[in-house]
DNA sequence: TTTTGAGTTGTTCGA
DNA sequence: GTCGAACAACTCAAA
């Protein structure tokens, strides 16, 4: 028996259903968390300035609980390989379990220092803990990977059931003495410049933190009401768990089980198994890993669009309109809307994020990647696998994609999903009192309603920065002549 | 082997 | 106001 294992904590902040975790106890008496912060690594993604905020918040909430079992956290700085074999040798572990990350960046790394690790006698244990199922274990009867996302997630319901997870430990090992640490705080994740002041209200990040989240979107039975709720930005009728589960504080088959569960199905094999009124969450969930299969076998496309026709589409540079959409300031409330809400909040509503991906690529023109950069620098949730594919699904070069002329219309979706205006009122509130005919158009609205509303256009708020009928008849003439 | 039908998230136009 | 058609091309699995 090895006496002493590391676990080497990256997106997988927990401890329950920690199969590394698990694996490390079950082999060796002493047991070593060890968290590695080296951000260089992961370019050309760096985790961005909200990602930074959560994962601060989320290793000081791992600690105390690694603490509060007899153990602790200890954290490190510099290249993975080179501190994974300096901590072996202080702490003599022959031992290393880790869970898998799908990143570019991480796969080829993760690798090589395994391999390193073994030349070096030291044994290594890879799990399998962050998605429902694995990449390459959902694919096509040939062996190969799905381009549509139903076929994907009708192989989901009769193959399985999904994994069931391990309870975690009550109680750890002692950290051997002596091995030397950084505090969370040495890791300088927290930007000084204060602008996600909001965020620790909307927000706890850690293990407790995503499962009390869990425990309210089931508790008052949203998981049921999700196929009709979620499309309601004004609405709490998403779970709000993807930040949790990007950095794993949950991971994606407790949720599953949790709520299969709560709807009382027995979750075996065949269709079955799911009950009706729980799959429209869990195909959300199940989103989650397509997207990670998809960049998994088609790593290329975190840039590069998967449909190769369209690395000639004639986008636009247009600095101003990419600012003000930054901004919240486009004049079109509902994305405004969307778009303060990410910079108050580090999250935005689906809908909304659908929307004002729409008007940047489809309206505006813009290179789908100027609007996932902002995203991947903005969102807490920021996810190289998900931003990727809801970016190139917006933009219509990605799988199973929009097609090029389904173009939204911000008024539209106004009508249709934010009929009453609570969502703008709540993120655009010079637009307040607005009533809600016209609140989703206000630069269509009548003088006496804008007056009557105090609003004074281009004052209080702009006028469209961007023609939306223009930019759609000119978007649709370039998709058409890439066909 | 070939055919067929369906496929996350929409809008506009004309009858 | 409501309704269907048009707006492509391709993937996948069942027949």
């Amino acid at each position: 028996m090895t006496t002493t294992a590391i676990v080497w904590l990256r997106r997988d902040l927990r401890i329950d259903d920690n199969p590394a975790l698990n694996r490390a106890l079950a082999e060796s008496e002493r047991v070593i968390p060890l968290y590695i912060h080296a951000p260089e690594e992961e370019a050309p993604w760096q985790p961005g300035a909200a990602s930074c905020w959560w994962l601060h918040h989320s290793l000081r909430a791992l600690e105390i609980s690694l603490r509060r079992r007899g153990s602790g956290l200890v954290i490190r700085r510099g290249g993975s390989g080179t501190v994974l074999r300096e901590v072996a040798r202080e702490s003599g572990a022959g031992l290393v379990c880790w869970n898998r990350l799908y990143d570019l960046w991480a796969g080829p790394r993760d690798e090589g220092i395994g391999k390193t690790l073994a030349g070096a006698g030291i044994h290594v244990k890879v799990h399998h803990g962050s998605l429902l199922r694995e990449p390459w274990d959902n694919v096509k009867d040939d062996g190969s990977m799905y381009r549509v996302f139903t076929p994907f997630w009708r192989r989901y319901l009769l193959t399985g059931p999904e994994e069931v997870p391990e309870p975690g430990p009550a109680e750890l090992p002692p950290l051997p003495r002596g091995l030397g640490s950084l505090s969370v705080e040495d890791l300088d994740l927290v930007s000084r410049i204060p602008w996600h002041r909001a965020f620790g209200d909307c927000w706890q990040p850690g293990e407790a933190g995503a499962m009390a989240r869990l425990e309210d979107f089931l508790g008052r039975s949203a998981v049921f009401e999700y196929g009709r709720e979620r499309d309601l930005p004004g609405q709490d009728g998403v779970s709000g768990l993807s930040a949790h589960l990007h950095f794993g504080e949950l991971s994606a088959r407790q949720v599953w089980h949790a709520v299969l569960q709560a709807a009382g199905g027995s979750g075996g094999a065949g269709e079955h198994g799911v009950p009706e009124r729980v799959r429209p969450f869990l195909r959300q969930l199940t989103w989650r890993d397509f997207a990670h299969h998809i960049l998994h076998h088609e790593p290329r496309t975190a840039e590069d669009p998967f449909d190769r026709r369209y690395r000639s589409f004639p986008w636009d540079e247009n600095p101003e309109l990419v600012l003000a959409w930054q901004k919240g300031r486009t004049g079109i409330p509902l994305v405004d809307a969307g778009m303060r809400q990410l910079w108050h909040t580090g999250w935005m509503h689906n809908r909304v994020r659908m929307l004002a991906a729409s008007v940047l690529t489809k309206n505006g023109l813009v290179h789908w990647l100027n609007g996932a950069r902002w995203f991947w620098d903005t969102l807490v949730d920021a996810d190289l696998a998900n931003n990727t594919m809801g970016w190139q699904w917006t933009a219509g070069c990605g799988v199973d994609a929009a097609p090029y002329f389904r173009v939204f219309n911000p008024a539209r979706q106004g009508e249709r999903f934010d009929p009453r205006g609570d969502y703008v009122r709540t993120w655009v509130p010079e637009l307040a009192a607005m009533p809600s005919r016209h609140i989703h158009e206000p630069w269509r609205a009548p003088e006496a309603v804008l007056r009557q509303a105090g609003v004074v256009l281009d004052e209080d708020y702009p006028r469209p920065v961007l023609n939306l009928a223009d930019g759609r008849a000119e978007a649709l003439r370039r998709f058409r002549a890439l066909g």
